[in-house]
DNA sequence: AAGGTAACCGGGGACTGTCTCCGTTTAGTG
DNA sequence: CACTAAACGGAGACAGTCCCCGGTTACCTT
């Protein structure tokens, strides 16, 4: 029922193409690169555009697809090198870090994270929420998490931490320090 | 040396007219109202608009000065009515509130805690870490407060609970629970 | 190999929003 | 009342989004 027909070979050639101009426009201007520039640049009609991406979301995800895998595959490396507990910490780090240096890509994650989100993120929402259950559940059962956290919840104090460290001076230097506040707590 | 002549009636009327629809429209669409449109509303070009104000930061702090004065008022008298940490966690509490449910209000204290933020928004950022710093001192001396903590990193983290919590549902039934895991820690 | 057709392309254009410029109006003064 | 500096306002230049539809082309079929 679905598809079964392939891309024609020049619907194909130009949806790489906007991949790619795609992912150089956002990386430089954030997610709010003009998408017509984003057109011109791929040397396509922004007609073509809109139909393989009918949305901004769409394109943002299709261009960041590999970089969501990375994070999640990091998720499972992390797990084999370090103790639960230290492992989530850990890739909550790195995910910050990304969702700061990777522009574009904090939209994307937010709207990841987002209950009620569009349908057009679902697919790497949860293959987030599932990296991110592995680690959640294994520190659980090591008895160094919180017995009563959903992992859509640390990834969303995780975007959260994300913003408080960017408000502090758009890098990401703040990030292990807000870090560790969140997980040790405000007292001394 | 600064300007001693007051402002000549119909620019006052006009920038009072402003405000008051600025207020409505950021309280509307957020605080990507249409600036045009406020102008329409208020019955006023839209070259009197930005003669007034002259970014969309400066309207944006204008229409919300006295939400903001409101804000820092409840501060002390929190710190009158409780003792000091609960009155922080309180008034921490009744900010995300503020800042999730007044449409536009986020974004004007999102660059009132930034760091190297413009010049426009330093009046209220700095009441706002006064009136931070105050309970975060108070919270320090009774020892329910880390001592290395800056009222501004505590403001830049409310703000992450905040957006956390909008993430969760668009309207801040989580920030309780979001912030007592701030306070709390992540450890079971 | 040629031809038919469904899929695809591209850019023109309608629409919305931002922000400036400058001719016109008006409040306040003497 | 007249004069002037201050303030007004809206036309218009520019940029972005997104749709529409006449023209093109890849991929079958024979």
């Amino acid at each position: 029922m679905s598809q079964v027909r392939p891309m024609r070979a020049d619907a194909r050639r130009n949806y790489e193409r906007l991949l790619a101009a795609a992912a150089v426009a956002f990386a430089e201007y954030g997610e709010n690169a003009s998408l017509d520039d984003i057109a011109k640049r791929a040397g396509v009609g922004s007609g073509t555009l809109y139909r393989h991406f009918p949305t901004r979301q769409a394109l943002l995800e299709a261009a960041y697809v590999d970089r969501i895998e990375a994070i999640t595959a990091r998720a499972d490396e992390l797990a084999r090198e370090l103790p639960p507990g230290e492992a989530l910490v850990e890739w909550l780090n790195e995910l910050c870090v990304g969702t700061i240096q990777v522009r574009g890509l904090k939209a994307l994650l937010g709207s990841a994270v987002t209950d009620g989100s569009s349908v057009a993120v679902t697919a790497c929402g949860t293959s987030m929420k599932e990296a991110a259950g592995r680690l959640v559940e294994a520190a659980q059962r090591e008895g160094t998490l919180r017995e009563d956290l959903e992992p859509i919840e640390i990834l969303r104090l995780a975007h959260g931490v994300a913003t408080a460290s960017e408000l502090a001076n758009g890098q990401g230097e703040h990030i292990r320090r807000y870090l560790s506040l969140l997980t040790e707590g405000l007292r001394p």
